[in-house]
RNA sequence: UCCUCAGUAGCUCAAUGGCAGAGCAUCCGGCUGUUAACCGGAGGGUUGUAGGUUCGAGCCCUACCUGAGGAG
């Protein structure tokens, strides 16, 4: 894996970079839609491609368990399993961690899951989230983290701060031991909302040495500017010539605004989630199409988008597929959303390239500060 | 014509004679490394009509109206 700077915005810390990894080249800054269970819910990889997605996210814990990371190795691996060429980056684990915390149970060692699909318990390590990573064949595979939740206290942060750092230890030796070179392995800074627990782990991490830095544990119910925040106060420790990447997040303004602290990546659950459940992203915010005033609105979701589903169908029919319930309802929504978010990085990008980015960033605020007035 | 059964929210149906409810639909909100085509909230009633019994009736009694089934 290489990774290079191509420009930096001269006013911001926005940076404009490239990626190679083994399945093909990234530009960054990046947004990867989230592929969890190896789909893009909705969208077959020809969709994909046609939206000019360059890099989805997948995740181990869901693979493991359904059909089997041996299962998916034996096929020939996840790209050939799910019939998508262009680059993955699976997610160890570690967000099922917080997510799913009724079912399991956190030791030093890694952590017992109580599966959700049939209640067999299963044991995640650090070196078993690399194995099942290396046997998906992802070309970027994350460190076993423990995400904490929000709020959570100094002492409770240094505690779970210094678990993932353990792990991403464990995680390093172990796949400097098996993995190739096709592969890399990101390391997650963690530390809750506190400036010292994130500076020591995002020290800790560049000491041992990754490819790239992930910042995790955000975007878990604390204020936005809180996360802003404390992007800002741990970009300083991280390596200009590594990408940073921020895990789950997050709202299109979300991304503008942590591209101007140097994020190069992103993965978010939000624009298809929100598709199937009919919010739709606009230049001026999201609209519900399920709202009664949209029944007979002929017009586009978002007169400026360019998008296939904006060019052909009017919000009365999407609406319409919504309140029916149809499966087409979900596709187009997913394929516009998608769109949005690929076209917002596509201008994210050029404004950096122009050194322009501060233009940008103004134009979200007064956006989302008009719409707030609404 | 007679007999039986039924009539409660837009729909399908609950509710010992004791505060009239649910599911769906409608309207609105939420969703941030997916347990999520999901979750939450709100509005909505002269219980077919008119009487009667009772401290109190959706429930018991009488008549009528409407519908379904049966008999002739």
């Amino acid at each position: 894996m290489k990774f290079e700077v191509i420009t930096k915005d001269s006013r911001t810390r926005a940076r404009r970079g490239r990626l190679h990894l083994a399945h093909g080249v990234v530009e960054t800054p990046v947004f990867m839609p989230v592929g969890t269970q190896a789909t893009v819910k909705g969208m077959t990889p020809d969709q994909l491609r046609a939206l000019s997605v360059e890099i989805l996210l997948c995740n181990s814990y869901h693979l493991m368990l359904r059909p089997g990371h041996e299962a998916v190795g034996r096929l020939g691996g996840l790209h050939k399993f799910m019939g998508w060429d262009r680059p993955i980056l699976t997610d160890s684990g570690g967000y099922q961690v917080f997510s799913l915390s009724a079912l399991r149970d956190i030791g030093d060692d890694g952590v017992e899951f109580r599966c959700h699909l049939d209640g067999s318990t299963h044991f995640l390590s650090p070196e078993g989230a690399v194995d099942i990573q290396k046997a998906l064949g992802s070309d970027i595979m994350m460190a076993l983290d423990d995400c904490l939740g929000f709020p959570a206290d100094h002492s409770a942060a240094l505690a779970s701060m210094k678990r993932s750092m353990n792990w991403a230890d464990r995680c390093h030796t172990h796949f400097h031991k098996v993995a190739g070179e096709k592969q890399a392995l990101f390391g997650i800074v963690q530390g809750g909302i506190y400036p010292d627990l994130r500076r020591q782990s995002a020290e800790h991490l560049v000491e041992r040495g990754f490819p790239g830095y992930a910042i995790g544990g955000l975007a878990v119910g604390e204020p936005n500017p809180l996360m802003y925040e404390v992007i800002e106060n741990v970009e300083p420790f991280l390596p200009e010539d590594r990408p940073r990447y921020l895990m789950g997040v997050g709202t299109p303004a979300d991304l503008i605004e942590c591209v101007a602290q140097g994020v190069d990546m992103f993965d978010c659950v939000m624009p298809t989630r929100h598709a199937r459940n009919g919010s739709l992203f606009t230049r001026d915010g999201h609209i519900v199409i399920k709202n009664a005033r949209y029944k007979e609105d002929p017009g586009p979701i978002d007169a400026t988008c360019g998008c296939p589903v904006c060019q052909t169908y009017s919000r009365a029919y999407l609406r319409h597929l919504f309140m029916a319930n149809e499966i087409l309802s979900s596709v187009l929504n997913t394929v516009h959303n998608l769109y949005f978010y690929l076209d917002t990085l596509r201008r994210i990008r050029q404004f950096i390239e122009f050194h322009r980015y501060d233009e940008l960033l103004t134009d979200v605020r007064r956006r989302s500060s008009s719409a707030m007035e609404e």
